[in-house]
DNA sequence: TCTATAGATTTACACGCGTAAAAAAATTAT
DNA sequence: ATAATTTTTTTACGCGTGTAAATCTATAGA
């Protein structure tokens, strides 16, 4: 077994193969003929040798590397889908980098920073929206090959995949007014993500399309902490008789998480039963709606749909001949999850 | 602003420092005069130059870039740890690069393998604990300084840092007992982290120092899926009604989560007044403990102070001389949060 | 068997920065 | 002001790999 080889070089001699042609298989195995990729293998096998991930890719025209950039890792929601997207990056043959932005902005901006010194092959970026920079985002697009999922920025990147408000909205809308009394919209006057605005304006075409008065229960809040929000604004609206009887549609789960853990405090039922006292409904089904009480009904966003299309679409633009391709978009249909709320 | 700057060496000539005095302050800005410090940061400002991330690090003996594994980033606990550490490693000068091991040891291995191609100065873990590789952990802390945090995994790393279970437990199950029924202990019958473990026998113990019987529901179930496994043994203990009036604590709060989700479907009313069927309480603090129905009584970890100690004792093995130091090992006590479950 | 061609090898240079050593310059102490 | 010390500059080489061009070799098809 001898000692560590540390260079290509040793690695050539010792493996009977020259140093370019390892140089090709370790940037692309498929390159090299299958009868040398075995033999190869069989030598990194044996050697446990592994290049400079450095000297690597100080010359590379392209890296491996792919960056992955969500608004807040603390939200459960957006550590799933990174989950998924790294899986899928490294199926792929990438490397992916995974970097939160906190929730604001100027991280947002910096973690662009970090990964344009990585020089990565591309960036997969869940933008935080409102708050973000967007001259900072078009200059990095510019620069970068920049996929954006989840939230859109007009003009940024070459490609944007997320979900249907409009459809997802539709549908829950729909379903609560054939159940029971109409819904109200529960949402933060200022909401900070844009999907918040698209699910507003969804709610609102919706109800008139149903010939019903839509109406709007705008929260005070800033920051991300959505469920304390919720919470906070929910001990008020229960106080208040006139949401007796009511169905209350969030914007997003976790305000329906505060929204709920308000109701239970006041002692109001909340199901879509007829001895209860409200309905409520969220959207996104975000990981813990299954366990609140009682159990969330929303909408799940077809995230395994919205993952693989924006790393294939990320895969295109990297290996693509680079055309002057438009700009893509594509809006993926949520389902609905019916459980105790409403 | 005329064509980016490509090398140090072009940016030395514009900004009137040599080479090597660029070399060095971009090791460490400190390392250099404050006067020429001033004079680098303004070039920088004025031509946005970066040095190449990959030549870089190629020669350097040291890099500055620290690994950060977790076990789980879906679980908002660990999310949480894992932010407050980034930022420490950030205010420290060093570059944290974030792992989840997704709960598999194949993933715990193959981030501690990704890690050692980048060289990091250091590595913080937090093992999965039993279903750890011990022996690759070992190998790969011999290679790069690790700290452990959150789980304990004997042998390996150079410290570890994490909560005295003993003293939180303890605290818990006093306060349990004076308030009520003494506590039954619910956890899963062959626990993935070490931390259960010890949670049981801090159980036993503080039972026995009370001159109480101890009672033990262990439940089965695999996997990181707690609020499942708690919701579905749950279901099963509500229905027995010699668990009627009784105090169940649980190992930690994401099984309490989906034991109060059993509760409320069940009907039982969960809470420390007299007309509650139950009293149920946590442990960790999880985020979402405080929107349980009701909120969930539990001990908060100090995760400030783990952090803090991790990170600085990871500084000190990185400066150090390097002595043949003991393998040093703090536990920081856990604080009651005392909520409407029990 | 000969030829066309994909694939491998040889040779050579480039990448951008780390680092060492010696000399020069700037700063501080005496 | 001079000496002692710190800091910067000059010079030069090394790191481990990417990549290009020319040459050689294996494979397949006629």
């Amino acid at each position: 077994m001898g000692r560590k080889i540390k260079t290509m070089e040793e690695f050539a001699s010792l493996s009977g193969i020259s140093r370019p042609t390892l140089s090709k298989f370790f940037n692309d195995a498929q390159s090299v003929k299958k009868s040398t990729r075995l033999k190869i293998e069989q030598a990194i096998e044996k050697h446990d040798y592994r290049p400079n991930f450095y000297a690597m890719n100080q010359n590379r025209r392209k890296t491996k590397n792919i960056g992955l950039v969500v608004p807040n890792l603390t939200d459960p929601f957006f550590a799933g889908i990174a989950r998924k997207l790294e899986e899928l990056i490294v199926l792929s043959g990438y490397n992916p980098l995974l970097l939160s932005s906190h929730g604001g902005p100027e991280q947002e901006i910096a973690n662009l920073d970090s990964l344009r010194s990585i020089k990565p092959a591309g960036v997969l970026l869940a933008p935080l929206g409102r708050a973000s920079n967007v001259k900072k985002l078009k200059d990095f697009s510019a620069l970068v090959p920049t996929v954006l999922f989840d939230a859109n920025v007009e003009g940024v990147g070459e490609a944007f995949f997320g979900s249907d408000n409009h459809q997802s909205i539709g549908l829950m809308v729909d379903y609560l007014a054939r159940t029971g009394q109409p819904p109200k919209f529960f949402e933060m006057k200022d909401p900070i993500n844009p999907n918040a605005y698209k699910r507003r304006a969804a709610y609102i075409s919706a109800m008139e399309k149903l010939g019903l008065e839509p109406e709007l229960l705008q929260i005070k809040g800033d920051g991300w902490n959505f469920e304390e929000i919720g919470f906070a604004s929910g001990r008020q609206i229960m106080q208040d008789s006139k949401y007796r009887g009511a169905t209350i549609l969030c914007s997003n789960d976790r305000l329906a998480i505060g929204l709920l853990s308000a109701a239970y405090e006041s002692g109001l039922r909340v199901g879509h039963s007829a001895e209860c006292d409200l309905r409520v409904a969220g959207h996104d089904d975000h990981p813990f709606s299954r366990y609140t009480c009682p159990s969330l009904t929303t909408i799940a966003q077809d995230y395994d749909a919205i993952g693989e299309r924006s790393v294939s679409e990320m895969l295109k633009i990297i290996d693509g001949a680079n055309g002057i391709a438009e700009r893509s978009e594509e809006l993926f249909e949520g389902r609905l999850v019916m459980r105790s709320s409403a």
